[in-house]
DNA sequence: TTCATTGCAAAAGTTTTGCACGTGC
DNA sequence: GCACGTGCAAAACTTTTGCAATGAA
């Protein structure tokens, strides 16, 4: 993703556009690997070395709050992060720890009549195909 | 719920039965609130004030392990406890933070053939009808 | 220029660990 | 009796905060 596009989807939602933000971001979007605060420190400083971790919560806390990511929670103690905001599900193996995007289709609800549903996750967790053929 | 009931619950998934566990345990199986470590931990030492912190995170990560208790990770922060094990979804409101039950379908999925799911979580989040209506 | 953002260090939490003691089976 | 569970304190982590310096618009 060039950082020409990035710069100008962040214009449109009102976010200024440092390096920083524009590095995460990027790399957020070209991996769909579903990273930890930890893993895109890691990832980001490799090419910008003097990017603080303070700075990454930053990013993905701006980020996640203009709705440019959505905040992954299938790991008990670390949030994960995902550039792909259209609703899908997410699948974590108990085994190789990888984590799986797919799709699913609205279910039938009972209990939420009269509620106001603004955000939906789904995550399942069990063993992937890969692991399960060895 | 009784102790006795519990002690054979226990019995049957091969849990030892301390005093401990069965405090938290019916703590969670009487009242469906989702409680976080530290309201269990405030709960049950109202009654047990010698229980420690460190044995209510033990007594919750071996009820979650045995399947006793399921995790609810709908705070960003804290891990959530639930006896209900059946499998439902959780909503959680915005505003006042309270978690809601409610009941959903299996949904038509598409990307995991071939994958072996073991638990599923659904979360919801908004705002509920009662501060919806204020 | 100006005000939001950055980066450091320190603080604030939460969860885990090591180990001696106690206890259910 | 013995292995397992408990409880304390300390360690290990993760995330947040305060604040001076920096830089995007």
């Amino acid at each position: 993703m060039k950082t020409r596009e990035i710069t100008n989807l962040f214009k449109e939602k009102g976010i200024k556009a440092t390096p920083q933000r524009i590095a995460v971001y990027k790399f957020l979007a070209e991996n769909h690997i579903h990273p930890d605060v930890d893993t895109v420190y890691n990832q980001v400083t490799k090419e910008h070395p003097s990017f603080s971790k303070t700075t990454v919560y930053n990013c993905l806390s701006v980020l996640t709050r203009r709705g440019l990511l959505i905040p992954v929670k299938i790991d008990n103690d670390k949030i994960r992060y995902d550039a792909d905001t259209d609703f899908h599900g997410h699948f974590i193996c108990e085994k190789c720890g990888k984590i799986f995007d797919f799709r699913c289709s609205e279910e039938k609800l009972s209990g939420l009549d009269g509620f106001e549903i603004r955000q939906r996750d789904v995550y399942y967790s069990g063993i992937c195909s890969c692991c399960k053929n060895k």
